[in-house]
DNA sequence: ACCTTATATAAGCGAATACTTATATTGTAA
DNA sequence: TTACAATATAAGTATTCGCTTATATAAGGT
């Protein structure tokens, strides 16, 4: 059971526009950070840094394969964060917005 | 149709705990900003900027009468707000995690 | 008119946020 | 080992945030 601060500070991480895409992402499949890097039009370490707050709290699981680390959602035990990624539209959209096509991943 | 940066801007209202607990309450009932004034202990300045923040938005409407004004839910057109104030706990558990029981209104 | 009550706004401040560049770490391959 | 590619961490900085105190506005009662 969940405090309303606890609730409110994993709120407080979908409030970021690049951390809520990656959600929204993330939803459909795993993602690898080089991908990300890909997609979103900032630094490679802003990258880490959003992913990092996001695995802090338990939000998303990493799996290292050779030198890419991939990272997945875990929000089963998180209703309320369940609850808004059902209301986010799809990858192709979430590409879309971002002006990004879904290339071949870097790490294959 | 809203844009990811405004569905983000959204939730970041929601990733405060004053907030959250008061878009939680408000779930139930309309609330007078007294009301919140009694509960929450933060000044009455500091509760009012939290409200004006959420009107701004649009997620609150706001309704005077007479010198109390009353502030009640408006989401209807926010399926990301609805969503996760659906898996919120009531007005009698946020009050009872914020230690306060509800009184008789300062307003009637 | 005056005073009181309810609410809003203004100004200021310390803490948190999201980014950047620079550097460290880790894994792969020659 | 050396070099390179992917990712993470560190440090610095400008902006945003949530609070406070002080003050303004507005409505009600006498």
């Amino acid at each position: 059971m969940q405090s309303l601060t606890d609730i409110a500070d994993d709120l407080k991480l979908l409030g970021d526009k690049t951390r809520l895409a990656m959600l929204a992402l993330l939803k459909e499949r795993e993602w690898c950070v080089c991908e990300f890097v890909d997609i979103f039009d900032i630094s490679q370490p802003a990258i880490s840094q959003h992913l990092r707050k996001l695995k802090s709290k338990g939000i998303v699981r990493e799996s290292k394969r050779g030198q890419w680390v991939h990272y997945s959602l875990n929000v089963e035990d998180k209703p309320h964060l369940k609850a808004v990624l059902q209301e986010m539209p799809n990858s192709e959209s979430i590409l879309a917005a971002l002006n990004k096509e879904v290339k071949a991943p870097c790490c294959d």
